[in-house]
Parts: structure tokens; C-alpha cells; sequence
DNA sequence: GCCAACGTTGGC
DNA sequence: GCCAACGTTGGC
């Protein structure tokens, strides 16, 4: 079991609209970045444990955790030609894009923001917080997790 | 709104 | 294959 971290801005779906959601699950679209896709098809799987980060909003905070209900297949709004994420490049008889299913397992009582995170030294190695890093999907330790779901409980 | 960092594109 | 130009991300 592996555990990730994913950004969304919750101006277009924070974790409210995933507990809104039919099964309080969704379909995660929309990732156009070779590395995150790698990750979304080959690496994620089901049963991991994903850490919901709200990005571009007051707070920045992880504000819970998911789990993987489905492995990657792929992202159908990439053909979709009135679909924001449309790319002409992928088809389906030759994807391009992937993407998983998560499911809703809990609201954190204390959603732990960007500066507490800054500010624990034992998370100081995290993919988050390193320089400049634009990765909308990427791993998170098993001490990392461990300490965030204790920081937000 | 600014801007640093980074990915992608496309001419050569 | 190089690299300049451009677009996007995302914290501040």
C-alpha cells in the first residue's frame, strides 16, 4: 500500500464537492502532466491512501484523505471535444491520459496548512514542499502520512 | 496581481 | 538535439 498526495483547487472541486458526490466518489480528470499520468496509470493502486490537498485557495491545507477505489484507466474527457482537457493526441484506441477513482474517507478535523506542514521539521523532505514543485499527483512517504493524519485528526 | 519555476512547443 | 519563446502552476 503507498500513499499520495493530490492538489485541487477548490474554487473548481474542493473536498466538499467530493463529499457531495454519488458514493462521495470521483473520477480524478483533467491531469495533463507526463509525470503525474505516470503515476495515475502505472503506480496508483487500489486500496492506497491519497492525501486531499486544497491549492490556490485561503487556507492551503490538506483537508483529508481518500482512498483508491480504481486503478488507472483512461481519461475519457481528453476526447471530449467541448471538454476543458481536450487533446486531440489521445484517442480511444490510443490513450494518452489517466486517471484513477477515489473515494471519500474523511474530513480532517484540523486541516493541516501549508505552513504546518513548512513548519514540522520531520516533513521537511516532502515532495510538497520542495522548490518549485508543480506536481499535481505525487508520493508521500509512509512517516509523512503517519504524522499529517495525526496533525489533522 | 506578481513572479519564480517549470513543462511544452516548434524552428532550426 | 538544442534552446528561445511561451503558457501554466501556485505561493505570496
Amino acid at each position: 500500500m503507498n500513499f499520495w498526495l493530490f492538489k485541487s483547487e477548490p474554487d473548481v472541486f474542493s473536498i466538499l464537492d467530493l463529499k457531495k458526490s454519488k458514493n462521495q466518489t470521483t473520477c480524478w480528470d483533467g491531469v495533463r502532466n507526463y509525470q503525474a499520468r505516470n503515476f495515475l496509470r502505472d503506480s496508483i493502486k487500489k486500496g492506497d491512501g491519497v492525501l486531499f490537498y486544497h491549492s490556490n485557495s485561503d487556507p492551503l491545507a490538506v483537508v483529508g484523505i481518500c482512498e483508491v477505489v480504481e486503478e488507472g484507466y483512461p481519461d475519457f474527457t481528453a476526447w471530449e471535444k467541448d471538454n476543458e482537457h481536450f487533446d486531440p493526441a489521445s484517442t480511444p484506441g490510443k490513450p494518452v491520459w489517466y486517471m484513477v477513482d477515489i473515494r471519500l474517507k474523511e474530513i480532517f478535523n484540523n486541516p493541516v496548512t501549508l505552513a504546518a506542514l513548512k513548519a514540522e521539521p520531520k516533513l521537511n523532505d516532502m515532495k510538497l514542499l520542495q522548490r518549485g514543485n508543480r506536481l499535481s499527483v505525487m508520493p508521500v512517504a509512509k512517516n509523512e502520512w503517519d504524522l499529517i493524519i495525526k496533525m489533522g485528526a
